[in-house]
DNA sequence: CAGTGAGCGAGCTTCCGCTTGACTT
């Protein structure tokens, strides 16, 4: 029987340790907390000094009655949970819970998984740190607060099982408040000259300064040109220097596996919790920048053995963001000397983007010689400047690059290769120079991981919480990750060739995009509502002011309930405040007037999302209906002009008759699409839905009836209703309007009416998603 | 993939941060 109970929190580093400890530890994992808040709304007794009520929730039951066991069992017990705030609360809970005691219950720290590093911190025990835990304990009373009192405002005042926090209201702010920047801006073209000098591989490349607004001055500079003589006017040399960047912690992991693999946030976790599970990795939710001793050791001899000594270069880094808590390592390879690991694709391609980014941490800058020539026009006082870059040493670059989020954006190229030799004065040859119109551009959506790494900058949320916070705003409807179709765009080139000047005009496509945020009406409605009525919790400033209080808890110079109640005492007032007296919200906004009838035309949020209505509501008149159209997909309320909002109106549109019955065309969820007969038959996208004419949409209907016949294995004689057909995943049954799925095993062609039916009962009773159509009640004064 | 945008009705939704699997598509 072992002697220590040693608990830690992740079982991957339970059974590291257990391996340094030998057999008179018992080392286990608590798996995170073992406790949280009640769900129901009495977990905290506010007007008793926020007395919480804690249970054990029923995943974390089976974890807590062994460790009690054991707990029971050992002479002592050993809390190693992290060493932050949750980590010490963690040791609390679990302290409380298993019924500790204090004489033979230690609490230890680490900050890296290495023998020695386990050892020394047995070496020196200590208590639990009260004041940690109840900072934690205002954190955590705090958002249930905030949360379990917004969001049902927000039920009341917008619609049922919306939600709001600390955390995610801000994020979705973020994106509503950039997607104002982009409606809002107002792109300028101007010209931007460029001469290309001398032939084949002498050519090279210099640019003008400044840029020309008017189209005029600068086809007036080409002219000038024409007849110019070119001379090089000064030459400057200086070296330039470059320095690898800090090893990875989880926020900057997300954005390079998001730049350089195209990974979401929540891939990139999911791998990396792979990679961690069989030991190639640390840990990889943290916050920290620092390597261990050992691991920049093992590092150097790496790199001193792989590329020699001149490429190394020991660093420390010092993180930057303001919450740091710094409770493990940076994330980096367990071991320096596996350059690649067996595993799948994107296991592997994570894990050497870990190797690369952590071995060129430790490696030397590299060194550039840069040269600056300004050229002179004998016509024109304007001077062309052309730079060009040497490489000297690559140093840290041998293994790694960082790349950034402006790259993809980068229509220019302004890459600086190099230049062939020049001297002072020397005249140079004009092979061709273009004045290109080229826009200033809007700002960028965040991607999910630029997001993640401002709310970093912001010390808002915590690397366990990137991942699902970002999950969240988008489950809830606030935000969506969509690829956008660029524009066309024409843009003017002139270009001076031969001594004469040419004209074109050019087409490029702008604005597209992939996997940016935007948000959704919902979502923008919310954001408003709450920056209206809780400017402080919105407010990007309130989790770094929050935080500056909690670190005062920490330190003994707060008490913890102290803060709450200043704090809950004016947000509760607001609440109660909001409920009383705030309108619903439904974003309403007034386009104009029916150009011929002149009836009111105005976009608002109802049940089934954001719709447009011509006319006032109808009020008592049981004669007058307002007219109301759906908004398409990628239209916005905010955005929709009065001439779009009438197309809604021309559809649905009768095109004919087939049969006996009509025809109709409309626009649904999928696009648009013509309905005949409770069939439904998609229009291919170069036809226009308001031009379908009688006679294509017949020939649709039959090319779709053949399709579908193709399909067709069986038809029941009992119910022709009751279909069996090969669909894309395989064959299923069609009975009435319900699809069903054939289980594994059963031969289609064998199945009998009755089983049919029997499995259509069956999948009807599953459980489906939806359900609560009605509103509650709203408290209107 | 339609239709809907009144009100009636019970009971439901929701936070952030620590951890993994157990689930389905």
């Amino acid at each position: 029987m072992a002697k220590n109970l040693l608990i830690v929190e992740s079982p991957a580093k339970a059974k590291t340790i257990e391996g340094y400890l030998g057999k008179d530890f018992t080392v286990k994992s608590s798996y995170g907390h073992i406790r949280d808040l009640v769900k129901s709304e009495d977990a905290i007794d506010v007007a008793n000094k926020f007395k919480q009520k804690y249970e054990v929730p029923a995943d974390k039951k089976q974890v807590v009655s062994e460790l009690k066991k054991l707990a029971k069992e050992a002479d002592t017990v050993w809390l190693a949970s992290d060493e932050d705030r949750e980590g010490e609360a963690i040791s609390w809970h679990l302290f409380d819970t298993l019924n500790l005691k204090d004489e033979n219950t230690k609490r230890i720290v680490f900050h890296e998984i290495t023998k020695p590093a386990i050892l020394k911190a047995i070496e020196n025990p200590r208590k639990i740190n009260y004041d940690l835990v109840n900072a934690q304990q205002a954190r955590r009373v705090l958002d249930r607060l905030v949360g379990f009192e917004l969001s049902p405002v927000l039920w009341k005042k917008v619609k049922p099982s919306l939600s709001a926090g600390r955390v995610q209201s801000v994020a979705v702010r973020l994106i509503v408040d950039r997607e104002r920047e982009i409606n809002k801006f107002n792109s300028e073209a101007a010209y931007r000259v460029v001469a290309i000098f001398g032939k084949g591989k002498q050519a090279f490349k210099a640019e003008l300064g400044e840029r020309f607004v008017k189209k005029e001055d600068a086809e007036a500079f080409l002219k000038d040109c024409v007849d110019a003589i070119f001379n090089v006017n000064s030459l400057e040399t200086r070296p330039a220097k470059r320095s690898p960047a800090a090893p990875f912690t989880t926020s900057t992991l997300q954005q390079e596996a998001s730049r350089k693999l195209g990974f979401s946030v929540s891939r990139t976790m999911q791998v990396a919790q792979k990679l961690y599970e069989s030991g190639h990795i640390t840990y990889m939710r943290t916050d920290s920048v620092n390597l261990s001793d050992t691991a920049l050791n093992a590092a150097s001899q790496e790199i001193m053995s792989a590329y020699g000594d001149k490429y190394y270069h020991r660093r420390t880094f010092k993180t930057k963001s303001a919450g740091a808590q710094e409770a493990h390592e940076a994330i980096r390879p367990t071991y320096f000397n596996n350059h690649t690991i067996e595993g799948d694709g994107s296991e592997k391609r994570l894990y050497e983007l870990i190797w690369k980014r952590a071995i060129a941490s430790q490696m030397s800058e590299a060194a550039f010689e840069k040269t600056t020539a300004k050229i002179g026009i004998s016509t024109r006082k304007e001077e062309l400047t052309a730079n060009g870059e040497v490489m000297k040493f690559d140093g840290f670059l041998k293994v790694y690059l960082e790349s950034n989020d402006e790259e993809e954006d980068n229509q220019q190229d302004d890459d600086n290769t190099m230049l062939p030799p020049l001297s002072k004065g020397q005249q140079l040859d004009l092979q061709e120079m273009t004045a290109t119109e080229r826009f200033s551009r809007p700002p960028s959506r965040y991607t999910e991981a630029s997001l993640v790494k401002k709310l970093e900058e912001l010390g808002i949320g915590r690397p366990s919480t990137y991942a699902p916070t970002i999950s969240t705003i988008q489950n809830r409807g606030y935000v969506v990750k969509e690829e956008r179709e660029g524009k066309q765009r024409n843009f003017s080139v002139l270009t001076l060739k031969d001594k004469s000047i040419n004209k074109e005009q050019r087409t490029e496509t702008t604005g597209a995009e992939k996997g940016k945020l935007s948000p959704t009406d919902i979502g923008a409605v919310v954001n408003d509502f709450l920056v209206q009525h809780f400017k402080g919790i919105v407010d990007f400033n309130f989790t770094a002011k929050v935080e500056k209080q909690f670190d005062e808890i920490a330190q003994g110079l707060e008490e913890w309930t102290k803060m709450l109640d200043v704090f809950y005492k004016s947000f509760h007032k607001d609440v109660e405040n909001t409920i009383q007296t705030a309108d619903k919200a439904t974003g309403e906004r007034e386009l104009g007037v029916h150009p011929e009838t002149g009836e009111k035309i105005s976009v608002r949020i109802g049940r089934y999302g954001p719709f447009v209505q011509i006319g006032e509501n109808a009020g008592d008149d049981k004669d007058y209906k307002p007219q109301y159209a759906s908004l398409r997909t990628g239209q916005s309320i905010e955005t929709i002009s009065l001439e779009e909002a009438l197309e809604l109106f021309k559809l649905p549109k009768q095109v004919g008759e087939f049969e006996g019955k009509v025809m109709k065309v409309a626009i649904g969820r999928f696009g648009p699409y013509i309905s005949h007969n409770s069939a439904f038959v998609s229009l291919p996208k170069e036809i226009d839905p308001l031009d379908v004419t009688e006679e294509q949409a017949i020939e649709l209907i039959l090319a779709k009836r053949k399709k579908d016949a193709e399909k067709l294995i069986k038809v029941f004689d009992e119910d022709p209703t009751v279909k069996i057909l090969n669909g894309r995943w395989g064959p299923y049954i069609e009975f009435g309007k319900q699809n069903v799925k054939i289980p594994k095993g059963k031969e289609p062609l064998e199945l009998t009416y009755e089983e049919c039916k029997a499995l259509a009962e069956a999948d009807s009773k599953a459980p489906k998603k939806g359900g609560g159509r009605f509103q509650k009640k709203g408290a209107k004064k």
